[in-house]
Formats: C-alpha cells, structure tokens, sequence
DNA sequence: TTAATTTCCCCCACTTCTCCCCACTAATTG
DNA sequence: CAATTAGTGGGGAGAAGTGGGGGAAATTAA
C-alpha cells in the first residue's frame, strides 16, 4: 500500500525522483511502467496495471459504436503519458503536463492506496497542506470517512 | 496497449511519422500493415490484424444475402486504405483522406487501446483538447466508469 | 513501344530530445 | 561517526522527428 507525502524537486529537465519507498513497492508489485494522467490540478501516476484495472479492461469490452463512448476514450487516453523510470529511479514529466498542474521546481509526490498524486508544492500546501490554521481538524472522523469518500 | 498523444508534422508530401513508442508496439505486436478509415473528423488506424479482428471476422460469418449487409460491406471497404510504414517509421496519409479529415500541416495521433487516431491538431484542440473550459473535469470518474457505460 | 509525367519510397542531413552515466551532496542506518 | 543509501544535477551519446533530393516504378500520352 502506498502512503505519506514527500517533497521532491524537479530539475531542469522536468524530472522528478519517486521517492525510494515508493518505486520498491511500484516495481515489485507492478513493474516499473507508469500512465500519467494530470487531473485535478495535479498529476496522477497510475501502475500500468493499475490503469489496465481502472480503465482498459472496463472499457475493452464496450462497443465502439456510439460518438460518445469514442470521445470518452479519446479524452481519457489523449491526455493519459506512459513512462518508465530511469537508472536513477527517476520519471520524466512530459512539459504538457508539468503545465497544466503548473509543476515548477518543487514538487510533493504522494501516495494513495495504490496511486501516486504529483503536485506543485505550493498547490499543495495551499489546498491540502497544514498551514496553521488549525487545518489538522479538518480531518475527516474517522467513523464518517467510509461514508464521506 | 496504446495511450497518448503526440504532436506531428506533416510534410508536403503528405507523410506523418508515427511516434516511436506506437510504431514499437505495434510492429512487434502486430506487423507494420495499418489499414486507414476516415471517420469521427480523423482517420483511424488499425493494424491490419486488429482490423481483421474487429471487421474481418465478424462480417464473414454474416450471409452476404442481404443487400443491407452487402453495401455495408462495400461502404467500410471502399473507404479503406491500405499502408505500410516506411523505412523512417512514416506512413503516406491518401489526399482523400487528409482532405476528409482536414488535415494539413499540424496533426495529432493519440493512441487508443488497439488503434490509432490521426487529427488535424487544430480539430483535436477544439472537439479534445483541454482548453481552459474544464474540460479535465469532464474525464470520467473511476468510480463511477463502470456503470456510465 | 517509347517518351513524359507523376507518384512513391529510400537515403541522407539536420535538429531536438531522451536517457544513460557519472559525480556530488544530503540523509539514514548501524 | 563511519558507511551506505537516497536525492540532485549536468555532460554527452544516441535515438527520434523533420525535411528534402533523387531514383525507381507506375501511369498516361504520343
């Protein structure tokens, strides 16, 4: 399972190091191939299986036959990247989509059950960080979070 | 599996290089036949193997005694083209078909899956792209794929 | 049948980009 | 505190994308 956040710089060729604890558990589990997709605001860093899981094998099977069906598929595969790690367990993000989620320089991957989510760091603070406004309390209940989510 | 898109030229001779990746799956997996067919405002390109999948075998089963099934027949093979890469990875789009689907200088090919699709890049911005109309918004939710379908 | 024209495809040259490798620094572990 | 691992950065080789020249083949015309 994947979890906790770690801040990470991007260089500059747009890559970014998926932190160690990360890429061990993506690379035995998954193999090292990854879809990007921004989303959000954000990058998500699907394992290709992952998104065979999510996406392909769901859609595999449905007809082509309707106009809207091939334009679902069509915006979901034209935005998604796939890429590998480098030696350096690195990943490179294509500048599209270091754009459209405004990564610059700083950058916090984090881990979600069995996705990874790319953010610039300042986006991140923003909206999900802890700035000291008590934001700790924000926390769902838990006995609410299977509900709420 | 296919996914992404690219940004291409075409030249004045009406040839687009496919990107790397696609052309690497797709000999390897399938040969280097594409059969073409204009349609939706792009031009699909199927391996042919995939096409013979898709069409081939499901329409030889199917008696050719009707007149309905004989002029569908005729309709998706009469629009059809047949191409090879060559050997710099580029196929020759028919002018047919570039001028059915508009494309001149600038186009797009987004993997799909098993297929390809070759747009004008201005078309693909408009009817896909992510100008700023929200349009990542309008990707579909995991969760809720399976049951929009 | 030959000549003229067009189409297509191979090859080459150039530019850009990707990825490998190496080196350095920071962090972690024993 | 030493030794190992993690993260960062850049140089450079090779691959990928682009565009054009030229020749072979096919088509059309004479």
């Amino acid at each position: 399972m994947l979890i906790s956040s770690h801040a990470v710089s991007v260089d500059a060729k747009g890559r970014v190091s998926i932190p160690a604890r990360f890429r061990e558990y993506l690379s035995a589990k998954y193999g090292d191939q990854v879809v990007l997709l921004g989303k959000d605001g954000c990058i998500f860093a699907y394992p290709v299986e992952e998104w065979k899981r999510r996406f392909s094998e769901k859609l595999s099977d449905l007809s082509t036959s309707t106009k809207e069906v091939r334009r679902t598929l069509r915006r979901l595969y034209g935005r998604a990247e796939s890429c590998e790690f480098d030696r350096q367990g690195r990943i490179l993000l294509p500048a599209k989509l270091r754009a459209s989620s405004s990564i610059e320089k700083e950058a916090v991957i984090v881990g979600i059950e069995n996705k990874l989510e790319i953010w610039d760091r300042r986006r991140w603070d923003k909206e999900n960080g802890e700035a000291g406004d008590g934001a700790a309390d924000e926390l769902p209940d838990e006995d609410l979070i299977e509900f709420e989510f």
